[in-house]
DNA sequence: GTGGTCTAGACCACT
DNA sequence: GTGGTCTAGACCACT
């Protein structure tokens, strides 16, 4: 199932909106497939509740998954495009940064390969 | 000087330490010179002496500054490894997430063209 | 509990990362202990917030311990190198210092049963 | 003559004491030796006048240096009692801590000898 | 509740 | 003048 790391600095919420996203991009949950219930995901990743119900919110205001009160939580028919354009940002920023630290270009491509190739 | 945004969500001794970084590798600072003291640069940047401090003091545990307590800041002898293998991590981590939020490379090689190529 | 002078001219948080690393190395916490929140041990200590912070973020540097914002602070499985090659700099440097200023071999030796015989 | 590191997180005026008592020690200068000028030296070392000022003072205030108003510095009668005793409660405090951070005897004794058989 | 960031301000050691 | 330590206190994000 979904993969957290407590160590990590990413907050718990974060890392789940993530491992969500990434399932519905691996084709896992299709549209209007269920999501776990809060209480039921909590328990099974032992986090707390608060901690799924934020992620969810989160995941519902970028139009991803949808509550049905009283029934559950539903992926959404997929509209990715405000977590790509969320994504391009962090991209851009992080290639920023590494150009001003004296990254150079041919690192970069490297380093995209290494992700992409895989 | 060293331009912050104190509305961004990252801290702001972080965003000073990129810019220190940053105007080391454009050769404004070579080894050995003075870095404004921690007063001059608090004063300058309207921000605590505190804050100056911490940016400081990380970048001296990162061995790109070395303080003289009583003589002033001083850049190093630029050895940016270990700068250079955190900014991999970062890029790569970026990457990661950006292929799981369904980012294609092709979108990638673009967003590092318009970094690499201004 | 973790005791501190604090007419010593050691720094409270030097003396604060001492005595953890301390009361580590003789098995009072274990992996995945949690050590007393910043809050808590501050205000047991009657030492300010951010002095426990400090110590609490060397340490870490250290990795001996990882902190989880908003749940605690915990013990890593002990991995004491970094801290044991700090160690014996200190001590090599203390030796070599106190054999410039004419101390003999046999006057450390001594010195070194009476640490390791108690 | 005295090398010192300006780099160092040791005040400059504690190396040049320990440097000082070290060519004493060595020999280099015996009972009623000059030493050089305030002056003369805080040029050729490139420091501080007040930094040599603050030297010789301590080391008089140990008795192993005298002043000679309008005739300058001199060397004692050796006697390092002092000098010792210091060395030895800072030897004994980093031995303690060395042995609080889980250095065992044996690596103690090899540096002992690393440092003595030189 | 938890730790992280930041400010304001005091005091100290060192040059 | 310089940086380092410490306190007091506010505010924020996360669980």
């Amino acid at each position: 199932m979904f993969s957290l790391d407590s160590r990590s600095r990413e907050p718990i919420y974060v890392q789940l909106e993530k491992e969500i996203v990434k399932f519905i991009n691996l084709g896992v949950y299709e549209a209007d497939s269920p999501l776990p219930s809060v209480r039921a995901l909590a328990t099974e990743l032992s986090i707390n509740p608060n901690t799924v119900s934020k992620a969810y919110k989160n995941l519902e205001q970028h139009g991803i998954i949808y509550t049905s009160p009283g029934k559950g939580v539903f992926v959404n028919k997929t509209d990715l495009s405000t977590i790509h354009r969320e994504a391009e940002k962090i991209v851009f920023a992080a290639l920023k940064d590494a150009k001003n630290a004296g990254m150079e270009k041919a690192e970069v491509l490297s380093i995209v390969n290494s992700v992409w190739e895989e």
